[in-house]
DNA sequence: AACTAGCACTCAGAGTCCCTGAGTGCTAGG
DNA sequence: CCTAGCACTCAGGGACTCTGAGTGCTAGTT
């Protein structure tokens, strides 16, 4: 009978899900194979509702399920819902037709909007993560000049430098190799310790030019809440959302700001592992109406930036869950097969 | 009395956009100095609509103006709106902390969609009115390199390319210096002449190797649609669109169309001058509820890009139109001293 | 003990009706 | 050419009713 009442419970996600609209005891005896009466359902719907897994918007209508509910769902009732051949055969083809890191992202949340009917974000690649392949120096005028941080994962970072002084184009291509000879193929987060008195290799006079080189580099790799976060399909949000200006505009709002994109995607739990946060469970108020899925990319274990989707606690988990993986998994190995 | 009635006009312009409700004879002879009754104001009234200027939604509502009339409003009887000192405060010291291209560009949309309380867009500055500041090669594997070409805006452009054939760091570094010594400072437009030919400068076994690069080079730089555009702000347009579903969720999806947002911005008309599009003026169907202003930032009359606003037709045009044009100055002059 | 049938009860939402007041157009007079 | 005045229109809001989906509970059945 425990059984029983979990079978209703996931009926009643799945109708729900489906017609956005609570659902009734009878509708369910009538749609589900659960070979008892409505009125056995209503019983145990009321049990439900007393551990609050459901609820009731108002006296006649139907039940719909708790943020609590939805938990106990994706925890132990959903099945895998697998994605169809074409939609697999669609995510490699669309990926693979990417020209860099910049289109690699769109192409990878217009894909995944797509796929789940929600809103899809991506994190850039976290440079902590990856490794230096190569840092260049162009002298743009006298005193001036650009840099460029090249990371494996084909994430740039340019910065222009006030050298103070100028340099000499000889000089400039001495610091460079250098730069590279030492950083080359380094961790980003083993750059500081690298360059701890990188200066002193160099004559004195050119100290204030190399530590204001040596500084922006450090500035570039470090500026953790620069980590870019990108997103496509609002327009699937503006369409499922029903109570429009309370709860829409402050997500839209909210999704504006890359410093809450960072929370939602960035707060790593169990490394890679698939990560769902369901209305409340939400740590930023505004989307309390709301549910996440994320998961990690990369390379293996190596988890590199986050990708998921956003959309009303009404959603599709199975599918959501499905599509983040696959896409995840190709986002990856696209990723780190440049390097 | 011709004026009178343009005074007329005028008045139902700046109400409707305070007010944002249709607005009626009595409350313009109440709230305006016109001198008359609100009698003559209702006959001045009956033949603004007969010129197709207003319109009533229905018979006991007041007047709102039509697309036309907004447009007699923007052209002959907008007076400018000057920026408080705050605001032009504002847009400096902000757009100054930008560190590089991709974060001016964000900064400039945030900026310009708070300060107007609109969605915000700006295009990257255009490749083909730029020039090469320096293109780099970095061996990636053993038959693989990537290329980045960097703009004198601080645009850069990464593909990756497969040589075929095993190339040495020496015979990279070869081709590298004989691209920027025929490349560096050259317009983007002028470079696809520049490379004719540029393989028979080496080894005949090295022709297709060279010819992947060139090849890669050309498309990186040709390829108008990918010219990007960025955007903030759509939450403004939600508060602001009442019936949502009809206008709102399609313009949020066409917002997410590159193309068309090249087209919102990228139909050049009178080179850097302001361009205002209301209503039905769009040329996309989508965009039919809203308007959109829209100029050139660059040095001078070199017109390197587009920025502009977006919302509602029931805008504030001399606001929107400030704020544009000091933004768009300013975005100019920070693109072009990079360089 | 578990299920079912049946019944009384609740209540959101849709439909109807009416009223109000903002706003209009028109006409006659200054 | 302007104004005062009047009759007319009609969207929007409030009050009311009705309907039906859905519930909880109890008594009966297996």
């Amino acid at each position: 009978m425990e059984d029983r009442r979990l079978a209703v419970l996931r009926a009643i996600v799945e109708d729900y899900v489906a017609m956005k609209e609570p659902v009734g005891s009878k509708a369910l005896a009538d749609r589900h194979g659960l070979g008892v009466s409505s009125a056995t359902i209503r019983n145990d719907m009321a049990a439900l509702e007393d551990e609050g897994l459901i609820s009731a918007p108002h006296t006649s209508a139907g039940r719909i399920p708790t943020d609590k509910g939805y938990r106990l769902f994706v925890d132990k009732l959903s099945n895998v819902k697998p994605l169809s051949n074409a939609e697999r055969q669609a995510i490699h083809t669309f990926l693979d037709q990417a020209v860099d890191l910049d289109d690699v992202m769109m192409r990878t949340v217009r894909l995944l909007s797509q796929l789940t009917k929600q809103v899809a974000l991506i994190q850039y690649p976290l440079l902590g993560r990856s490794s230096v392949r190569h840092i260049e120096l162009l002298s743009v005028s006298s005193m001036r000049l650009l840099m460029i941080v090249i990371a494996d994962t084909g994430r740039l970072e340019q910065r222009t430098v006030d050298t103070g002084i100028p340099l000499s184009d000889a000089m400039l291509s001495q610091i460079r190799s250098k730069l590279n000879e030492q950083l080359d193929g380094q961790l980003f987060s083993d750059v500081p310790d690298k360059l701890l008195g990188f200066a002193s290799q160099f004559e004195p006079d050119l100290t204030p030019a190399i530590n204001a080189i040596v500084s922006t580099i450090l500035e570039s790799i470090v500026r953790q809440p620069d980590e870019r976060v990108v997103l496509s399909g609002t327009s699937h949000l503006a369409r499922s959302s029903e109570n429009y200006t309370q709860t829409f505009s402050p997500i839209l709002e909210a999704l504006e700001e890359q410093v809450v994109l960072m929370r939602l995607l960035g707060e790593t739990h169990d490394a890679d592992a698939l990560n769902i946060r369901i209305g409340s469970e939400n740590p930023v108020e505004e989307f309390h109406q709301a549910s996440i899925v994320t998961t990690g990319y990369g390379a293996g274990d190596q988890t590199v930036g986050h990708v998921g989707v956003l959309g009303p606690t009404r959603m599709d988990y199975p599918g959501s869950i499905a599509a983040v993986r696959a896409v995840a998994r190709y986002v990856g190995k696209i990723v780190m097969e440049n390097q």
